[in-house]
DNA sequence: AGCTATTGATAATC
DNA sequence: TGATTATCAATAGCT
């Protein structure tokens, strides 16, 4: 097709076969895309120039990653190593150990328990057994620190009372006057709180 | 170019696309070698058929993965490196849910608590219980349906009893004879289970 | 699958 | 490069 009949063998004239290469890849990429429509099917084409100068087709809704990964699912050949198959099988392998621990936890939550036997039952039941007992025993565990706390801020406090009415004493002494409604922090604090004198060495208990 | 001229529009007739296919293909694939051999090209074509049937052409003294190889080194893109960090993600992603479950099932199972707050046992005390009632119901229902299994057994028991003893007896009335080794059924069964009724409500005991 | 009238692609040229 | 056009090649419709 053209003016003239050409052989089929390597254009000599570097020019020439620049110029029909320019044409002919295009005359290619169009045909592609005509298949790709006519007969709804997927084209990907690449081409290096005799220059390394890259083209590429692809059909369009899909790319050449889909293309490649689609020919590697359906021709079973091999396009890249076999880091792929490494990573998918660890992917396999780690989603199988997924659903386990999700079984695991879904009975443990109690449910799906209707594809079991009694005797799968047991471990299960033991197991949510000693998580209660864990879980009661770190509560405890919390319960008794927060009432050590407590006891700690009780004794603080009479600490601070005792402390606050000796310095209040100790004025009333220097001015020999007497405040009968005391402003001081003393005279605010609980009852409770203000008679008792600390005793010495609380700390011990910790 | 044809008997007609065609718009470039999926062809509706499958026999007709079909045809045209596997002519276009071959087109193009012939455009293809021809460019290669001319203008000393390098060309890779994937072609999917509308049922997904492949056709590939490479030119001479390549092939697919060299020439994809080749593409990524030129064109700086990433072919299938991008679906390794499409893949490396799944797997982070895999891992990290498959970290959260293993903490929710270590804390099920009373380890690794000392990290978690008051506030934070209490679901997980809620989860347990909720197992472990659920364990349990599951539990009685296989009792139960034990129960109801030696139940049954024992009625037919009784029936079988019954129908024994009724056929012995109507024998005894026909022949009129004793036999005092009796080649009955109900003369070889074990005395135990001729002699007495059964006794209601046995599995109770279970 | 083949055939062929027809359209489409392109080699040569400017 | 880009446009033109005489030729050749591809192929649509038919068998």
């Amino acid at each position: 097709m053209g003016r003239g009949k050409i052989e089929i063998k390597r254009i000599e004239n570097s020019t020439n076969r620049q110029v029909t290469f320019s044409k002919r890849r295009n005359g290619i990429v169009k045909k592609a895309k005509e298949i790709s429509v006519l007969c709804e099917s997927e084209i990907a084409i690449v081409i290096f120039s005799s220059l390394n100068k890259i083209s590429e087709f692809c059909s369009p809704n899909t790319s050449l990653p889909k293309m490649l990964e689609k020919y590697q699912h359906h021709s079973g050949k091999k396009l890249w190593d076999a880091k792929h198959e490494n990573l998918s099988a660890e992917i396999d392998r780690i989603k199988r150990e997924n659903d386990n621990m999700q079984n695991e936890l879904r009975r443990l939550k109690g449910e799906d328990l209707t594809s079991l036997n009694p005797r799968e039952l047991i471990p299960i039941e033991e197991a949510l057994q000693n998580g209660v007992t864990s879980v009661r025993a770190k509560q405890m565990e919390f319960l008794n620190m927060m009432k050590l706390n407590g006891k700690m801020l009780e004794e603080e406090n009479k600490k601070l009372t005792y402390l606050l009415h000796h310095q209040e004493l100790a004025r009333e002494g220097n001015h020999s006057g007497c405040h009968q409604g005391g402003s001081g922090y003393a005279s605010r604090m609980p009852m409770a709180l203000r008679v008792q004198p600390v005793q010495p060495n609380l700390q011990e208990a910790k």
